[in-house]
DNA sequence: TATATTATTATGTCTGCACATAATATCATT
DNA sequence: AATGATATTATGTGCAGACATAATAATATA
């Protein structure tokens, strides 16, 4: 007797690792699995939904519940506010506003963000630290028309902090890569220009504007990572 | 009447994004919401689950539902087969085995994966293909033990591939950072020493012992990205 | 034979109810 | 004032039943 969602979620889970059910197999119906488990069939259901979200098994009505043939793991990083990923690892964190100008957006973050050529947006350069070592650097577009009346002042307050507490976005866009640092991030970094750095990309969008786009570039060692 | 919870889901959210309830503040409770909405509590915790879920709310009994202070931003990656993510965009998928040998496993590996010291593994080396160009190249340690008889041959499948269908495995681990290219990874992706690429690095263990720790140096230019 | 039409099936969703559980508030006791 | 017992509250989980929906299979029709 298994009642409880989350064993049987396991149970179901041990049973395709373990190749009892093999990759492209049909499981039983969650009805037949109810029966087997002694429990409700929405309890099965919850099981089985959780597994799909996860890539594990594929669904479809009629047809059946499937184990995945090419699990496409779904790897869940957690993006947290960069001063509590610092914070959390126990470190000091600092933070140095470099420049911020009003200025005409470079032609890669117009098509990136969708706007209209010319445009003055605010410019920000800061840079990141963890125990008083550089951590990112980070190079910020933002539309000032999001900014209220005062304006808050980014000398004290990381935009990215700032902006997850003011202004209501409607849809945004991540993407991870990876490039030589700079001449400007190596300065702000201080490593070699040319270095390996990992870099994230975000662009925002409110309901009808954009609101920003940012590349952080992390210093050599970052590294991001998620259990499966 | 909303009696759909993907649409009440969808109505949080936007009074959310929309500052109507703050970050911080306690929304109503489910009981509330339902008599708001004129469906039952059970549709509204299915909203506010999935939405506790991306991070947009944090739920605790007793003290209710509130606006994530902090949203970690949780940006799902699928990351599938090499094989389908590149025939997934169109492009033809190539792949060779540059080498394939049993030798003792380097301590990096060893320590990653908790192996007993001077254990021999299968060492494979392959570069992958898409539309003729490199792609990505895979550095992989294999227990030789997971190697059915007769053992598949890696000059045709990449390993990768054989073990999603032929290897149950219990947890795993990703890993996502930038790295300077080394000379053999240079030669393989034809990219200067140094280069900047994007690495992945996963370690795999079944029930009882480590399977595989492979690390994935992408050509420049790759990109993972997601919506949020 | 090809094409609609209809039945069947497994998942998807919603409801109303019950009880479990964790966190908090309240109150009595020392 | 500090401590501990008790009540209250909102979420968490489970159940049985009903109907919706998408995909497939079976059947009838041209």
């Amino acid at each position: 007797m298994i009642t409880n969602w989350e064993d049987i979620r396991a149970e179901v889970l041990r049973r395709i690792r373990t190749r009892f059910w093999l990759p492209g197999a049909v499981i039983p119906t969650e009805e037949a699995l109810a029966h087997e488990f002694g429990c409700a069939r929405a309890t099965v259901s919850r099981a089985l939904r959780e597994l799909a979200g996860a890539g594990v098994v594929e669904r479809r009505r009629k047809s059946g519940t499937r184990v995945a043939l090419h699990p496409v793991r779904k790897a869940t990083l957690a993006i947290a506010v960069t001063r509590l990923e610092v914070e959390g690892r126990g470190q000091a964190y600092g933070y140095h506003l470099i420049e911020a100008v009003l200025a005409v957006a470079p032609v890669a973050v117009i098509s990136k963000l969708g706007l209209s050529l010319g445009s003055e947006w605010l410019h920000l350069r800061c840079l990141h630290l963890a125990d008083g070592v550089p951590y990112l650097a980070e190079d910020r577009w933002l539309n000032p028309s999001v900014l209220l009346d005062p304006s808050p002042d980014f000398a004290i307050i990381s935009a990215n902090e700032w902006l997850v507490s003011h202004v209501s976005y409607a849809r945004g866009d991540i993407a991870f890569s990876a490039a030589s640092a700079t001449q400007g991030e190596a300065e702000m970094l201080d490593v070699p220009i040319g270095a390996a750095l990992f870099i994230i990309e975000r662009s925002t969008w409110g309901e009808a504007a954009p609101i920003t786009w940012v590349r952080l570039a992390y210093a050599p060692g970052y590294r991001l990572h998620t259990a499966v």
